[in-house]
DNA sequence: CTCCTAGAGTTGATGCTGCAACTTAAGAGT
DNA sequence: ACTCTTAAGTTGCAGCATCAACTCTAGGAG
């Protein structure tokens, strides 16, 4: 790592850590609903039957599912969705948007974009585009795990 | 936001959360310090007369100033740092590494670079070094606030 | 049928982050 | 000297992320 490495790695956090900032934060004010939250809603609302499992939820998020399970939690007290117990006691089957969660979803799916048009895309040139998604399909595709 | 535009930055986000995860875990599995330790370290290391105050770190990194005193608590009681009461009671005027605390971030800077140029570093081409360094600037320059 | 293992889901602990409220010190103005 | 304002620093709260431990169920081996 050269100074310059370091000098790249360093702005380069800055500049992501600004930019997810600001994204929150819109996301935040204007639907009251956390990043996280608004991972969780978009992709129940795309699912096709309209349930899903806890670990459907992780793996199709790419999170863990202690994460997936708190946030459901904290959103069911909301009233954004609701576990729906089948068969016998603490066995959940399906997650499913309530009225509320989905109306909410779709609302923030519109205007959360214009944010991040604005904020984001709009500031990027399409060679940077090119690159950022080649990076980050190299990164996801199958990072050294 | 077309299609292509949210496959886009959901991949980005995907792509960023991995590498941040990787770097964050390989940091506290090295060498025991979050990656937010690493940078209030790295800062205190750098600072010319070996002391600093609570808002210069905070602007030096451009985080808040109370994310910087609950870190600042935390890494006293774990003994990577002093800091020093000047005046009258709870006025605080200099932060300075101790021994323990200088040692290790030495040894960090060592090996977490080694870990950053191998996890990222090596996986990105020249011209993407070249578009994500553009898009730093950018983004950190003046970002619309 | 019984046991036992594997997986789903939950929960608790701990540390991090953002925000707001609070305390105290320093300085300006009169 | 006294007050008022401002800035520095701390603290509490709530949400978020990670990890590990735990419960419960289901399904198979014997």
């Amino acid at each position: 790592m050269s100074d310059a490495d370091w000098a790249f790695w360093d702005s380069w956090m800055r500049a992501q850590r600004r930019m997810e900032r600001e994204v929150d934060r819109a996301l935040q004010q204007d639907f009251d609903i956390s990043k996280s939250e608004f991972g969780i809603l978009v992709t129940l609302r795309a699912a096709p039957g309209g349930a899903m499992r806890v670990t459907e939820l992780a793996e199709s998020l790419g999170w863990e599912k202690g994460r997936v399970a708190h946030l459901l939690t904290r959103m069911e007290a909301r009233g954004f969705l609701e576990r729906e117990e089948a068969g016998a006691a603490g066995r959940r089957t399906g997650i499913t948007l309530t009225a509320v969660g989905a109306e909410r979803v779709d609302r923030a799916v519109l205007g959360h974009g214009r944010v991040i048009r604005r904020l984001v895309l709009d500031r990027l040139a399409p060679d940077q585009v090119q690159a950022i998604s080649a990076w980050s399909r190299a990164m996801t595709g199958d990072g050294s795990e």
